[in-house]
RNA sequence: UCAUAACGAUU
């Protein structure tokens, strides 16, 4: 039944339940008994495409059958699923049934009530679980984190990172994602690069959307030498630049009148097989023509044509 | 073999 497992899990994390339900059908009828695995796998799917209530009735159909009894994961995934529809007194009522029943809600569960009670705008009640929990890990953390800097708290936010390293937790490359960008935010682009810092010292690597906000933001303050640097280092940390990366800076090169490196970034992004869109290409090629770099301009046509690209 | 946190970031 594991093998029948791995496939329903398969299905399910495509979006498709009911195949998944198809193969419990054939698992029955080939005399393989589906296990308490089986039916928190299919619990799953059915809250992943917003079916909780299903969900929530195949677990009570657990309790029916002999060693499937539902298990903190398969209520846990019912809080989750109702903590995605923003339904909180569905989640909180799920737990309570599930104390009821005998079942302990472990970390997992109260991260989950945390990231739930943050993301339906209620840091305060977020806070208040959090501060009655006796067991934290990093997403715990990262969470509360998170909440912060969605309502603007980077400070709030900062004071948990101190927190959880003085307690031996370990940010890791989502805790820097979450701070990094609730700094963009605010615009407290120092703070932003002094992160991204921090954590290639750490051997993090980061993600590309990271690093495409500071660059964002530090190009549209047009501090281009800064965000070149930060770009050379991103290429240094092994972080992959994409084709909205490149946007930016070309954006940002072009706006100070730099064209010779916005060219240079143009040809570079078509190296490296990123296609450049027609906002971008509309933009360097208008910004060549207003500096009368007429045959720069062309050329960057003749570029994108030799790669198959078809500029408008 | 099952459940949790960051990203719709460029125009």
């Amino acid at each position: 039944s594991i093998s029948f497992n791995i496939v329903m899990k398969g299905l399910c994390n495509a979006g498709n339940v009911d195949e998944a339900f198809k193969v419990l059908k054939e698992m029955e009828g080939s005399g393989c008994d589906p296990d308490y695995v089986t039916f928190n796998t299919l619990i799953n799917g059915l809250c992943r495409v917003s079916r909780v209530e299903e969900g929530f009735r195949v677990l009570r159909e657990m309790r029916g059958r002999k060693n499937c009894r539902p298990s903190v994961v398969s209520y846990t995934t019912v809080i989750l699923g109702y903590c995605r529809e923003g339904k909180l007194d569905e989640a909180v009522r799920v737990l309570e049934e599930m104390v009821e029943s005998g079942e302990k809600p472990n970390l997992v569960t109260y991260n989950i009530l945390l990231d739930g009670f943050c993301k339906a705008g209620n840091v305060k009640r977020a806070e208040g679980l959090f501060g009655k929990m006796v067991d934290y890990d990093v997403v715990s953390y990262t969470t509360m984190i998170d909440g912060y800097c969605k309502v603007g708290q980077t400070g709030e936010a900062i004071r948990l990172m101190n927190e959880m390293q003085a307690k031996g937790i370990v940010p890791n490359v989502y805790t820097y994602s979450a701070m990094i960008s609730g700094f963009c935010k605010e615009n407290k682009l120092g703070e932003a690069v002094c992160l991204l810092e921090e954590m290639r010292e750490r051997g993090i690597i980061g993600k590309t959307f990271m690093y495409n906000s500071v660059l964002d933001g530090i190009s549209k303050s047009g501090n281009l030498d800064q965000a070149n640097q930060i770009f050379e280092k991103m290429l240094e940390s092994g972080c992959k630049p994409n084709k909205i990366t490149y946007t930016i800076l070309i954006y940002g090169h072009c706006m100070k009148a730099r064209m010779n490196e916005a060219i240079g970034l143009f040809h570079e992004m078509l190296q490296v097989g990123c296609e450049p869109d027609n906002v971008v290409v509309a933009a360097l090629v208008s910004c060549l023509l207003k500096a009368a770099m007429h045959k720069e301009a062309k050329s960057i046509i003749h570029s994108l044509l030799a790669k198959g690209f078809s500029p408008d």
